[in-house]
DNA sequence: TGCGAATCGATAATGATTCTCATTATATGC
DNA sequence: GCATATAATGAGAATCATTATCGATTCGCA
């Protein structure tokens, strides 16, 4: 999905839920679609240059987490927020150990696929009800190494 | 490895490292034993009711982290803790998105090993030097859903 | 234009985790 | 067994990320 689009399907759902799209929001969709990878708060705020208070910017992550906009991940003790799966596609994670950073990935159809049937015979085994999965990739990035 | 198994390896590797191995170090590996899936400081604090206090507590996680002796793990805004793979055996996580909980399971060897391949394809193509990979199976534990 | 709800931004409060420091326990060599 | 150096303990303060509060402001819409 290409940034103009991008912006528009969030449009559109902030307005059905009756949330605004204001500025600040803007900026921070933005920022998530030019970045690969999900960001923390303190990330974004220096990224934003601080035009975006702090306050407000940990508020209005959460009012779009809560509307399915973004989705929050947790690793090395803080929160990260990236664009939820039906705006940037279904992916996983790179972690590095070292500086904390993450990188973004995708896997072939085929191979997510049989992840997927992996996954479901799992969760059935453990009477869960599986709504999704995270494959990562834990080590050196390529800075770090 | 069974219990008495695991309480002399630690014991091992902590006196290899001039770390010693205290009553409440001690009290926590018995309590990450007995229980499934990773803990967090609170909750292994309640479970081992005070016993070691939570200033002790943190700081002997951090310790025995660093020795390599556990693993730490970050989900729902909180770290937790378990028992490092050469003691627990490679596994991987079902986490309830409702009530948090974590739970264990391990994949088949065929499994694993291609689940093993397919990582290291992926940390090749990345430049990244990888060192361990964990899936993730995500949705409602059995209580929940 | 004006009303009401949603948002903003500064600040205080909270919760998890880490740090400090005086005291205590532990291992090791004698 | 005992002295001694060193690591660990425990209580409390401090820090960091995050959340709540609240009056002021802005937006969408009648």
């Amino acid at each position: 999905m290409k940034e103009r689009e991008t912006t528009e399907a969030v449009r559109g759902r902030m307005a059905d839920r009756g949330i605004r799209f204001t500025g600040g929001r803007q900026a921070i969709i933005r920022a998530l679609q030019i970045t690969s990878g999900p960001q923390s708060a303190a990330e974004l705020h220096r990224r934003l240059r601080g035009l975006v208070p702090l306050s407000s910017l940990y508020r209005s992550l959460a009012v779009m987490s809560e509307a399915g906009i973004l989705a929050m991940h947790h690793s090395n003790g803080l929160a990260r927020y990236e664009l939820a799966e039906w705006l940037a596609g279904h992916h996983h994670h790179l972690v590095c150990l070292q500086c904390g950073s993450v990188d973004d990935f995708e896997l072939a159809p085929r191979q997510e696929k049989e992840l997927f049937a992996l996954v479901a015979k799992v969760g059935g085994h453990h009477r869960y009800e599986v709504s999704n999965h995270a494959l990562e990739v834990q080590g050196l990035c390529r800075s770090c190494r």
